[in-house]
DNA sequence: GACGAATTTGAGTCCATCCTCAAATAATGC
DNA sequence: GCATTATTTGAGGATGGACTCAAATTCGTC
């Protein structure tokens, strides 16, 4: 798409060697978790490099600035999502809307390792968001795909309202299981109870006869 | 409890005249608003102080850090929900659950201009988080009773459960209404209908005869 | 093994923001 | 009025973190 930089700012090449693939790599991950441990903000660019064993200077050859880090990285968490999503919408059709609900639950945590920072990058804020609204039109667009193929007769704007609905219960489930103040012992079953008959609820009108 | 510092970092006093009182007052409402729109971390000391029409050293005449005037906010917010809370339980008792289900999303509304900075302040991530647990632990400990004495029967721990994702969902909700990215247009009365559905179907089994 | 190109290095610049403090000013009580 | 105490002021210190760049090093190729 725009691979040789319609808008770089200053310098930043891409890799053109093993070497420099590699070290993106590394110095992705290392970015990922650190934002998922400690938020966007929280995160310094020397604490990415130092942690994937590399030096400022590095990180700086391949990423103009801080921002372009983020980017790339809720890029990378877009491609999951899609990948993930078409993947759940081929065996949406044989559930029910319950059994569909825990297929997304369980699908959360599947794809949490992948997506690690997703949720970290979504609440930060920068001077562009237009990635982040993509992040969130792709995952509701998954989402709803997967819903119209369980209940074939809804609407798509109303499938992307449950979707939306969906789509932060999920958010949510995440923050309770991954911090540390997990409001009450027993609120993620709670939580996944009310997605349960919800869907249930909500989508079985829907449904072909 | 704690009111001639037992804690204070450095210097900060109390204010002591009518003047004082006030500028805290105002230097409070200046700091929630700007916390509200733009979150914690992206709120500057000199802003605050600007905003309230005083200088910077005034702020840290009343408040020692930046961290300070957060738990103040905070604290606040506790004593407003407190409140708040305390009356809904007086009138849950003639309260089918899916109205109380609604009369929790409307308190939200209402709420929500005394409480402006809350969820930013909640997200934001600081040294001490003593505050915002007990925050957390009140608004739990509120809605639940409000539940309890809707449907008696329930037990104490479930209702903390069940308080637990009321919460969240009104966080969500807020999060629908205030963003400038609001997911898609019919989300927020989509999310209303789950908390009723959701609250109905839990609650009912525990109502009295 | 020599040449050019990609990559690494890390000290150093710049700047935003938190916070300090001593002097000036305003209010209060007597 | 005068002394005392509360409040205001704003220049400046200190720190931390984003970002730069010229020189050193490594890699690939002929």
């Amino acid at each position: 798409m725009d691979s040789n930089s319609s808008r770089a700012k200053r310098t930043s090449l891409q890799p053109l060697r093993a070497a420099g693939r590699q070290r993106v790599e590394e110095l992705l991950e290392a970015a990922s978790d650190l934002m998922a441990e400690r938020g966007y903000e929280a995160t310094t660019m020397a604490e990415i490099a130092a942690r994937a064993g590399a030096k400022i200077g590095s990180l700086y050859r391949f990423f103009p600035n801080k921002e372009a880090v983020a980017d790339a990285l809720v890029q990378r968490h877009i491609a999951v999502l899609e990948e993930e999503y078409a993947a759940l919408s081929k065996c949406a059709a044989t559930l029910s809307p319950a059994a569909l609900a825990d297929v997304l639950i369980e699908l959360l945590v599947t794809l949490y390792p992948r997506v690690k920072s997703l949720s970290a990058l979504m609440e930060a804020r920068t001077d562009r968001m237009e990635i982040r609204d993509r992040a969130r039109g792709h995952a509701i667009a998954g989402i709803a795909a997967a819903l119209r193929v369980c209940a074939p007769r809804l609407d798509e704007a109303l499938a992307k309202d449950i979707a939306a609905v969906v789509l932060n219960t999920m958010k949510v489930l995440r923050g309770m299981i991954t911090k540390d103040a997990p409001t009450t012992p027993g609120a993620p079953d709670e939580l996944r109870r009310m997605h349960r008959i919800y869907l249930a609820e909500r989508l079985t009108p829907f449904r072909n006869i």
